[in-house]
DNA sequence: GTCTATACTGAGATAGAC
DNA sequence: GTCTATCTCAGTATAGAC
């Protein structure tokens, strides 16, 4: 057995995806995943803090890509804006992981406890990406609002992407943000 | 012991305000709740499907409020001013609820399992939000991007009428309205 | 790596409310 | 008697302590 913590690491995931697939979330025990990947039930708790984890830790890569597309925009550009922008730059890292993507999220959509923990991704990419517009100069107040509405039209644009099978995710970006724009036209 | 299953349901509800108070969520067990209650555990698991759930059993009635709201707002409006409108409805019930908001939040901060629950509880919220919207004869893209902004808008609302202790929580959800229309004329 | 506490589940028995 | 709420008992799996 591979001592590599990175080679077992991604045992661990394979093995939880393929288990997951085949006899559901609730019905994988921790020791099913752990026996397949060839380690002990010990090996995947130092890898992943509880069961759910083994299915997110590809989030990472996305966080830090957005934190620093959201810093490598033009100083002195509107936050909103700023975000549609950086979020354009986010997109070829989305379309690479569509493949892993379809097999994730059958899993995810049936489990509630997957799905809570989906969300509470979510919310802490808001975060980050909230500190990322205060790091470039906005309010807190601002910088929070701004990281929330523009989060929900960037998952609003993958979703559409997801399930229209639209073939290009810059042009759902786009077009998302021009509902926003026209959603927020009657408020005058 | 009294067999009624309300007054049970409430005991409990108290019960684990108090003790996650006094000994915090990871130091209370489901069994001491049932205890202080005066039941057994599998009893406190008839009431709740699990020790988190019986923090959240509030929520049911904002998620009706909403949804009556959004009904009572009249036809042709715009789906976004036809939330914020409805919001200004939902206002009271919020403002009633603010005592036991200040026993509940602070511990739902402090244990990252409460948090996962209360994102959960935020998207469903949303889902039923975008439900109301397509009743009203919104398209579902529309209806979920809308909703997802308006839900947004709100608890960024009671977030700031919270953390700044402003008396009015009317004027909150005016100005965060605001905020948002002058956030997408960057889009232009 | 071993051991254990605790969250949670299922089946069947029992006790009040009507 | 019927129904529903609760209790008893026995167990598994996650997760954390040692």
């Amino acid at each position: 057995m591979p001592r590599d913590g990175r080679v077992v690491r991604e045992r661990l995931q394979q093995a939880a995806l393929e288990l997951f697939s085949e006899h559901g979330y609730d019905g994988t025990t921790t020791t099913q995943i752990a026996a397949r990947a060839g380690v002990t039930e010990r090996t995947y708790f130092r890898h992943f803090p509880d069961k759910r984890e083994v299915l997110f830790a590809t989030e990472e890569e996305l966080r830090d890509l957005t934190t620093t597309s959201i810093a490598n925009v033009p100083p002195g550009t509107a936050p909103l804006l700023a975000l549609k922008m950086a979020f354009h730059g986010v997109v070829p890292l989305v379309e690479r992981s569509r493949p892993l993507a379809e097999i994730r999220i059958p899993i995810i959509m049936t489990a509630p406890a997957l799905l809570e923990r989906e969300y509470a991704k979510a919310a802490a990419l808001v975060t980050v990406v909230a500190a990322a517009l205060e790091a470039r100069g906005e309010t807190p107040r601002t910088a929070l609002l701004t990281a929330r509405v523009g989060m929900d039209a960037f998952s609003t644009a993958i979703r559409r992407w997801n399930t229209d099978h639209s073939g290009d995710l810059h042009h759902e970006v786009d077009e998302v943000f021009r509902d926003l724009r026209s959603l927020t036209q009657s408020l005058d």
